[in-house]
RNA sequence: GCUCACGUAGCCCAACCGGCAGAGGCAGGGCACUUAAAAUGCCCCCAGUGUGGGUUCGAAUCCCACCGUGAGCACCA
């Protein structure tokens, strides 16, 4: 009987499932392990072949830690609120909940065919009540805090979806990362959330987190903390003075104009009547442009003088006044002291509109580069500033700091690039705010004991003809009484947006069917924190910056454990596929495609191969369900892992597969005999005897290697081990029980189903999932004698079998006896040896 | 434009702290089994590590520059 995943695998499912198999258990006995995934949208186009890359490594993880006595909590779930779903039930006038159940099922019946050791009893779903109820009640503990408010902001207004946008949502080219519809400005009410209120717990604390850098750079970028200096500058001749931000204050005497912002509320003040036509056409412009324009001519400056002249408070020299749209109003202050000789920005800008360039910092050894050429940006020593001369860049900011705050012109600031989080959509699918609105505008927060504050049923998804939000058009649950005076209020028509929900998944996973509480903190103190985080790299600001805050405030309220969420995260990379066009950009499908002499052709037409994401529009999308109808879900997550290391980018090879798929045929032929009348014999070569030498040795090794690999979340090299494993019993006639039981147990988190099959044909009655990891003597692992290369002037001449504890004497008096070595040796004189005992030897000549 | 990562056989990828370039897989070739084919088994072929410099007794590995690919960022004072 051959080796048939189509009828073993739905088998093992039903059996996880029936018995409850990975329901995760709070045993205090046990070291616990919290392994999570980052759960998915789910979206109507079902999973593709990259969701099963991380799930893979996770469960792999899960199920050997299982093995290896942790009590595991490997929970999934689904990000459920969402634009998509919206935007899909205008089009097709069914209702999101209904959508998003269609999604659901799909992506539960397609994860649950990949084996996932799931406990399905904690799933969440954050679109029901159930769990939405908390997210509401979380947010009422912000507002407790003072970290939710109301503000008049500059907002992200998308035309086309008709709601507002996070910062974090636009693209630098000024479209929605989605679905790249234009993005303006346009001041609007909305709620925010405080959390620059935690932006240097939120820098600080990356530091003692096992996470890649290149993500905690982007974290920290994000926030963007910056140490400098404010500094006010007087206007000469009006009552009026303006403050800018620098890093640089050491740089003060270099200042030779100043810049405001087009928008900063004094331009329309101090411009001189004789430039004000100028300055309003020039604001006018800069205000109508879009992001997308401003930014596509950013090296070009542009900006108008404005009239005025500022004073500078360390040496009351009097500099000129511009604005230009290079200066941010939404960051430090909106203005700057320009100081062309020490930023780049500044000396194009000096030099565009010939303003005086003046170095003030050389580098402390060396000659200045010239001023007027080239912009001197890293520390030095301060010159042409008066009394301050010869100090360095570092000792003279603090003293102008000082210095300035004796004079009450300035003083040390800290300033971050992070803005507070524009929490509130103009959305149907997402969660209502606990909130109701008094006649006068007052925000009104409602008792716990109300929600959850349930979405209201809607048949129309757009906003009102008036423009207001779609939950305005549920007119009967809209009005309510205060919840103490009685008065007639109106509930919040805004809703949260998608981060909410994925903010504290994680928590609920510790508790997801406490229906008293959003989690107990007995559960939360067992499992928390996250102990291994997979996901993308595309949330690694988003998702995890919100998540980060959101902990800290729990944590701060003593309502969580532990100040940081998730100890260690992983990025898996991304899986894509090779895609073919002809010249016109035209894509073919795979299936179309001919190879002829090395060129690839379809109909004819000479295509061009390349590696891509995958896309429907490139025809190269490939789907988890067909993968798994031809090769099994074993074969799909062993070669998912064995395509290459997790965190790499890598190609998707249909053929690749056919070579993991032979491997785990060839695993079962090890087992099973064929027998003519199709009977499940085991293969007469597993015995009960003890293993040899070689294949004790052998055990060990691969234990030790996957093991290892495990460990180190490096799947590709632990199949190849198991790989060669097979390779070598194959050639076996005598293939020891024990050992071979060991291998299944090696290969059961990779390929579950296979692995309990074959355990239970072996006669074990109980599930392999919580069979005891194999362990090995490292001992066994050391062969006793080693082959040293020897080299001469780095290049190999000879090996030498030798005993791996020879001394190095008798090794070189070795080497210096075989023939080839001596050829090289010979009439020339040895300067040097090296020996690495066991490694290699290079004897080093004239 | 800036930052980071990665370039090893026809392809996907290994190679520990700098020490024998090859573990594994795909594709290709040969042989065996077979009436034949598929499947299977055994064997074989194939690169000197993107390019150019440098450090070192010794470089795929460390340093510099360039080229290519991918990801992220967007005038943050």
């Amino acid at each position: 009987m051959p080796y048939d995943p189509a009828t073993i695998e739905p088998r093992w499912q039903t059996f996880w499932e029936d018995n409850k198999t990975f329901r995760a258990v709070e045993d205090r006995t046990r070291p616990k392990y919290y392994v999570l995934d980052m759960f998915p949208y789910p979206s109507g186009a079902g999973l593709h072949v990259g969701h099963p890359e991380g799930y893979t490594a996770t469960d792999i993880v899960a199920r050997y830690k299982r093995m290896a006595g942790f009590s595991v909590l490997h929970p999934m779930g689904w990000d459920a609120f969402g634009l998509p779903a919206e935007r899909a039930a205008v089009r097709e006038e069914i209702h999101p909940a209904e959508i998003t159940k269609r999604n659901t099922d799909n992506f539960r019946r397609q994860i649950k065919r990949l084996g996932f050791s799931y406990d399905w009893d904690r799933e969440v779903d954050t679109s029901s009540e159930a769990y939405y109820r908390w997210t509401q009640w979380i947010f009422l503990r912000l507002h407790e805090q003072g970290l939710a408010y109301q503000a008049e902001v500059p907002v992200n207004w998308c035309p086309a979806l008709g709601t507002v946008l996070a910062n974090e949502e636009v693209s630098p080219d000024g479209t929605y990362k989605e679905t790249g519809d234009p993005v303006e400005k346009r001041m609007m009410r909305q709620w925010m959330l405080r959390i620059t209120a935690y932006a240097d717990r939120l820098t600080d604390d990356l530091q003692d987190l096992d996470w890649p850098e290149p993500v905690k750079k982007m974290q920290r970028d994000w926030i963007g903390r910056s140490h400098g200096a404010e500094v006010q500058f007087r206007v000469d001749g009006a009552d009026a003075e303006f403050t800018v931000f620098t890093t640089r204050p050491d740089t003060l005497f270099g200042a030779t104009y100043c810049v405001l912002a087009p928008e900063h509320e004094l331009v329309a003040q101090i411009t001189t009547d004789e430039h004000r036509a100028e300055v309003v056409a020039y604001a006018d412009r800069s205000a109508r442009r879009s992001e997308r324009d401003r930014r596509a001519d950013a090296k070009e400056k542009t900006g108008v003088f404005i009239g005025a002249f500022a004073v500078n408070p360390i040496n009351d020299e009097k500099i000129p006044v511009w604005i230009a749209d290079y200066v941010l109003a939404g960051y430090g202050t909106g203005a700057i002291m320009a100081v062309p000789a020490h930023d780049e920005r500044d000396h194009a800008f000096a030099t565009a509109f010939d303003l005086p360039i003046r170095d003030v910092v050389r580098p402390a050894h060396g000659s200045a580069p010239d001023a007027r050429q080239t912009a001197f940006l890293t520390d030095g020593v301060a010159c042409n500033s008066g009394a301050y001369d010869g100090l360095e860049t570092a000792v003279c900011k603090e003293r102008i700091v000082i210095d300035l705050e004796k004079v009450g012109a300035g003083r040390a600031r800290v300033q971050y690039a992070l803005r507070d989080w524009l929490f509130s959509r103009q959305r149907y699918w997402g969660e209502p705010f606990p909130l109701v609105k008094t006649p006068d505008g007052t925000a009104v927060p409602l008792p716990d004991d109300v929600l959850p504050i349930t979405l209201p049923h809607l048949t129309e998804f757009k906003p009102t003809a008036d423009g207001r939000p779609p939950l305005a058009r549920a007119s009967d649950w809209l009005q309510v009484p205060h919840p103490e005076t009685g008065e007639p209020c109106e509930r919040e028509t805004n809703t949260m947006p998608q981060w909410a929900g994925s903010c504290w998944y994680y928590l609920r996973f510790c508790d997801a069917r406490n229906d008293q509480e959003a989690w107990s903190s007995e559960n939360e103190k067992y499992w928390m924190p996250v102990d291994l985080y997979i996901g993308g790299t595309e949330h690694a600001v988003l998702h995890l910056l919100y998540a980060r805050f959101w902990h800290k405030v729990l944590f701060d309220l003593e309502l969580v454990s532990t100040k940081e969420p998730f100890q260690k995260l992983f990025n898996q990379g991304m899986i894509r596929a090779y895609s073919y066009k002809d010249s016109s950009g035209r894509y073919y499908h795979e299936s179309d495609v001919e190879r002829r002499d090395g060129k690839l052709f379809a109909n004819g037409i000479e295509l061009s191969g390349q590696v891509e994401k995958m896309s429907k529009s490139k025809l190269n999308v490939v789907n988890p369900d067909h993968i798994i109808d031809a090769y099994g879900a074993d074969a799909m997550r062993l070669y998912e892992m064995f395509m290459g290391p997790l965190e790499m980018a890598k190609p998707w090879q249909t053929s690749g597969i056919e070579g993991v798929s032979r491997f785990l045929n060839r695993v079962w032929r090890l087992f099973f005999a064929e027998s003519e009348d199709g009977d499940d014999s085991i293969h007469p070569s597993i015995q009960d005897v003890n293993a040899d030498d070689d294949t004790t040795k052998l055990r060990h090794a691969t234990v030790a290697a996957v093991t290892e690999d495990i460990e180190n979340l490096r799947f590709n090299t632990a199949i190849s081990r198991m790989m060669e494993f097979v390779n070598v019993m194959n050639q076996r006639d005598v293939r020891p029980r024990s050992v071979m039981g060991d291998f299944i147990k090696l290969l059961a988190p990779f390929a579950p189903h296979l692995g309990e099959e074959l355990w239970h044909r072996l006669g074990h009655a109980d599930t392999i999932a919580f069979e005891s990891w194999p362990t090995f003597d490292p001992s066994l692992l050391q062969e006793d004698t080693v082959t040293v290369p020897v080299q001469v002037n780095g290049k190999v001449r000879a090996r030498l079998e030798v005993s791996k504890d020879l001394e190095e004497d008798a090794v070189v008096a070795l080497a210096r006896e075989d023939p080839a070595v001596q050829k090289h040796l010979a009439d020339k004189e040895l300067r040097k040896i090296i020996y690495r005992p066991g490694r290699m030897l290079n004897l080093v000549v004239s």
